[in-house]
DNA sequence: AAGCCTATTGGACCGGTGGACAGGGTGGGC
DNA sequence: GCCCACCCTGTCCACCGGTCCAATAGGCTT
């Protein structure tokens, strides 16, 4: 069974939440079981909060539920790795839906949002032609940047390798491939060559 | 029971997607009847047939396949209204994941090209706007703030301690409190954590 | 065919890491 | 004075992470 846990501030709508997962888990603070979906229906937004929430569930999609949408709010979950967001009294119906769409590898963001979404994302790219996209992910096979992705985004070697169904082993192989590509010890500093681009070890100096 | 279209040019790899969904359909041309997926897995992508292929059918999700996918390609595609892009080798319950969230109005990407777009289009629509500041730091001590410093910087315990001239079990004290009062559980999602922390950090004075 | 790259996995090793017990020392507020 | 927050240190231990030794298999180039 799917297991779904909501984040709210004031436990509210519990009923309608219920009414779409049965057996729903509602909470005021992160944490506890892990569930398929994390549901944050905290309001205001608070980035931190979401961050660290989203960090702490590597692997998990992360709905954003608010009672009044705004593109602001929704591009600021986005940022920080929501993988949906709609409004927190959404029909059941309509919250199955999202559900299943984001366990399923999906971005759930409803349609005026989602063409805003990809209207902006192509602007983007295509735009400037990528010119500070990691040369350092381009160095590395498509496993390897699997791999590093899923360790960059706070996953640990066996978590990685539930995600993309191979052994913890592997992970370690195809880690262990980046670390040397890149230059750099360890799964820290990788994340660090990915975000910024160099890495100003005068630790080791 | 859900109908899948393929267009392709050569036909090619009916066996493999017909071992996805028993009953799809290969097509060589739009048209037809209308499915609940239409797989586009013309090579190379042609910016005009997607675009009116996916006009042609609205409200049906359109998934773009690719021999080798490339960014360019992929943006492209979700420029035009593609709602997933994914590799036309993709394993047969890779695609059923790809139908399954699509059809349930999710966008499907693949992590890298997801957290790519994401990425960009946070980027387009917040502009240069500062995330709403300071969550993490603030609330650690000065000591706790140094060494999660330290560590962001990608230096480890043994290195911390000495450069802030304590031993490496104070280093552990520090990093632990910092670890728990921002709700994380290792380093790397601490850093992670202080990630959307607007980093200027001259602490080195 | 031979060679290389990639992906995958196994076993073993050992240092790094994080948590669970401990403390002792300082300074400030009530 | 007492309490409390902060800073510093210690030991023990389970677990994780990174690297060494391999091996098998498929795809691609020469």
């Amino acid at each position: 069974m799917t297991k779904h846990t909501f984040i709210s501030s004031k436990g509210q709508l519990q009923a309608r939440w219920k009414s779409a997962f049965p057996d729903a888990v509602v909470r005021t603070e992160p944490g506890g079981e892990r569930p398929d979906v994390l549901w944050w229906a905290r309001v205001p937004l608070n980035s931190a909060e979401l961050s660290s929430a989203i960090a702490a569930v590597p692997g998990v999609p992360v709905v954003v539920l608010s009672p009044e949408p705004v593109q602001e709010d929704a591009m600021h979950a986005i940022a920080l790795g929501a993988r949906g967001y709609c409004h927190s009294h959404a029909t059941p119906s309509m919250l199955q839906q999202v559900a299943v769409a984001v366990t399923h590898g999906g971005l759930w963001l409803g349609p005026e949002l989602m063409s805003r979404v990809m209207g902006a994302a192509s602007e983007r790219l295509l735009g400037e032609q990528a010119p500070d996209v990691d040369p350092g992910l381009d160095l590395l096979t498509p496993r390897e940047r699997a791999v590093a992705l899923e360790v960059a985004r706070g996953a640990t070697n066996k978590e990685a390798a539930r995600r993309l169904d191979i052994t913890e082993r592997t992970v370690k192989a195809h880690l262990g491939a980046a670390f040397e590509k890149l230059g750099v010890r360890d799964r820290l500093q990788l994340v660090l060559a990915l975000k910024y681009v160099p890495v100003d070890v005068d630790h080791a100096a």
